[in-house]
RNA sequence: GCUGAUGUGGCUCAGUAGGUAGAGCAGCUCACUCGUAAUGAGCAGGUCGCCGGUUCGAAUCCGGCCAUCAGCUCCA
């Protein structure tokens, strides 16, 4: 008999060779009907695999991350074997469970149609209509790699071969498929609930360019087809928060056949970005930068000086004037590192943080464009610090908590952070890659934030903290970054005179904070779906007179509001009072204020906000004042 | 850049045996003067992404290019 410790702590006894599905029967029939899979000793176990000793089981549903991931993961397997089925000469690679689905990459020779999806949808309902239960099994690597070559799967062939020294090399089978894999699964294909195929994409092998392109097929699945329907709902409202779709409805900004790539900024829209770039150049003063402005065009050699040239020069425009090669700034920071060297500077002096809200533009490729989220010319809300090695930690700190003040206090985003280190083609020594590195790690240590290291990721000429904001669909963007670089400053040979009258080697901080203004502007607009709060709102008020005799009034209160700063717009036209309530609501304007005869009469305006409905008739001058404190709080308040 | 899909008036979309385009919304005009999410009537608006080919004839078939969308790779 073994001794099992359940997740309640109590302990039932069991006898050897018990498997976590028969441990199930004796809690209950409904865990029976919802366990998934078992954790073993805090390890995922297959519902039929036989415990050897003692151990602490608990068992995984749905409702938990690991079960929905095991879940798709079987999923993924019932759709590979409905491929093979009907695609029998193509190859698997792999096909893990991800986010809310799962994929496979296939080889086969001719890519899948959405027809063929629906053909391998109906495979797979045969599948698990047989409820073939998945079945483990264990070989050794030369045993694997026989079974794998005799089926012809080269890619697992290559998998196998590269596995550690120690690993267990499982498969699991159902019915005529098998598949390499650590498992663990559900019992049996017929656990597969409500599932569909999404989409189909090409993906290279193994994540590489220079490898073969192979079809992906993306699908997600669910316990319950009400849940997947949901599932399917949500992803629709997601769409229509999406900011090239709110850009054209709200009048924002647009990108044209002209210019891919190339933003447009519509009144409206430049509204969004002068508000935030007042709003980004007074907490700058506060923390001591100073703004400048170096130029879009500097000669090309500056560029291969810094190493651009060579680390970067695919992503860059070039251009001629008078017979010499210039070229088009894809980064602020030389530019700055000029401004920097035109006089002495002294230790008294440091740090020297310098602004620039720089457009730079980089030459993206075509298919990584997206909206304003990935445009090939945009402005980053740049600066470069100059500082002495000893400071470099405190003003790292400093940047990351003004990310966070940003981020959580003024827009209420949720976002994580990364650390990216050394990439392969990167500029100096690893000595100095170190130091870089472990500055930044100190300063997010030091603020305890959680943080997830992305290893090679980093700039060609220094590690960074990236800080991640998410889309409509939940797909996630570089915004903020912190980039600590010691090579440019060698490079330029960049000194300050130091108490010892000496010259010292300052370190650079790049760093931005939106990341972006477009980019920020499209998390921005996904974020609020277009109802911005008060203080960025376009229109921030729109007057509206019920018939023509509370016009003139209306107009009044109009004059009034934009005398006060705010920005109100007068809707004179000749509609209905619903017809033009319906407008402004579609349009996300924040306040209406609607006059008609007791209005005109008292001196007042009826409220009504965008998400609280009708408020009633307040005094013009009370509304102001209200509506005045708000905007330069710059008050958040999340629309549902 | 790669894989796949898509491309019809400002927007959303009809338009398959190939016979020179249609709706709703938006816009404009007129009437209605109206109390918190769409008043009614009328008018106007389209080289059917671009170029070429097949055909007596192409939005519809074929080829090339461009752009967009999803994903991959890459990145703020």
């Amino acid at each position: 008999m073994i001794q099992i410790t359940l997740k309640d702590g109590k302990v039932v006894e069991h006898p050897e060779g018990v498997t976590p599905l028969e441990i199930a029967r004796g809690i209950g029939s409904r865990l029976v009907k919802e366990a998934l899979a078992a954790k073993v000793n805090g390890r995922l176990y297959d519902l039929h695999r036989p415990l050897t000793g003692d151990a602490q089981v608990e068992f995984v549903t749905f409702d938990d991350e690991e079960g929905q991931l095991v879940y798709r993961h079987s999923s993924s397997h019932v759709m590979a074997q409905a491929v093979k089925k009907l695609f029998p000469e193509c190859k698997l690679a792999i096909g893990p469970a991800i986010k809310d689905g799962f994929y496979y990459d296939f080889d086969v020779l001719q890519s899948f149609t959405p027809e063929d999806l629906e053909k391998i949808e109906k495979e797979m309902q045969a599948i698990i209509e047989a409820d073939l239960p998945f079945e483990r099994f264990e070989l050794s690597r030369e045993d694997a790699i026989a079974l794998a070559r005799a089926a012809g799967e080269d890619y697992k062939v290559e998998l196998i071969e590269d596995l550690p020294e120690d690993a267990v090399i499982s498969f699991y089978r159902q019915g005529d498929f098998t598949d390499l894999c650590a498992g663990p699964h559900v019992p049996s294909t017929g656990r597969i609930r409500s599932f569909k195929l999404l989409s189909l994409a090409g993906a290279y092998w193994r994540g590489d360019e220079r490898n073969r392109m192979l079809q992906r097929i993306y699908g997600t699945s669910y316990p319950k087809q009400s849940m997947l329907k949901e599932y399917l709902f949500r992803l629709e409202e997601a769409k229509k928060r999406d900011h090239r779709r709110l850009g054209v409805e709200l009048d924002l900004y647009s990108v044209h056949d002209e210019g891919p790539g190339f933003p447009f900024f519509h009144p409206k829209g430049m509204v969004l970005r002068n508000e935030l770039e007042r709003f980004w150049r007074e907490e700058h003063v506060k923390q001591g930068y100073q703004e400048i402005r170096s130029p879009i065009i500097l000669r090309q050699e500056l560029w291969e000086r810094s190493g651009h040239w060579e680390h970067y020069k695919e992503n860059m425009y070039f251009t001629r004037i008078d017979e010499e090669n210039y070229a088009i700034k894809p980064m602020n920071c030389p530019g700055g590192i000029i401004l920097y060297q035109s006089r002495l500077h002294s230790y008294r002096e440091l740090p020297i943080r310098l602004g620039e809200l720089g457009l730079v533009h980089r030459h993206e490729l075509s298919g990584v464009l997206h909206g304003l989220m990935r445009v090939r010319c945009f402005t980053q809300d740049d600066a470069h610090l100059f500082c002495r090695p000893e400071q470099v930690e405190d003003e790292i700190v400093g940047i990351i908590e003004m990310v966070e003040y940003f981020y959580r206090n003024i827009f209420g985003f949720d976002y994580h952070i990364e650390l990216s280190t050394r990439p392969e083609k990167a500029m100096g020594s690893d000595a100095l890659w170190e130091t870089a590195t472990n500055a930044l790690r100190g300063a997010l240590e030091k603020k305890g934030l959680p943080y997830k290291v992305n290893e090679g990721d980093g700039a060609f000429y220094g590690p960074k903290i990236d800080f991640k904001l998410q889309d409509c669909l939940g797909r996630t963007w570089q915004c903020g970054t912190i980039q600590c670089d010691f090579q440019m400053p060698e490079k330029f040979d960049l000194t300050y005179v130091g108490e010892d009258g000496l010259k010292h080697r300052p370190v650079m901080l790049h760093r931005v904070v939106f990341g972006s203004l477009e980019r920020f502007i499209a998390i921005l607009t996904e974020h609020f779906a277009g109802a911005f709060p008060l203080w960025l709102a376009p229109v921030q008020a729109r007057v509206i007179p019920i018939t023509d005799r509370h016009a003139e009034y209306a107009r009044q209160v109009t004059d009034r509001l934009l005398e006060a700063g705010i920005r109100a717009e007068f809707d004179g036209r000749n509609e209905k009072v619903g017809y033009k309530i319906r407008e402004a609501q579609v349009q996300k304007v924040p306040y209406m204020l609607i006059a008609g005869d007791k209005e005109v009469e008292s001196g007042t305006v009826a409220v009504r906000e965008r998400s609280e409905g009708d408020l009633g008739a307040q005094p013009l001058e009370a509304v102001i004042a209200d509506l005045k404190g708000r905007i330069e709080t710059r008050y958040l308040r999340r629309e549902s």
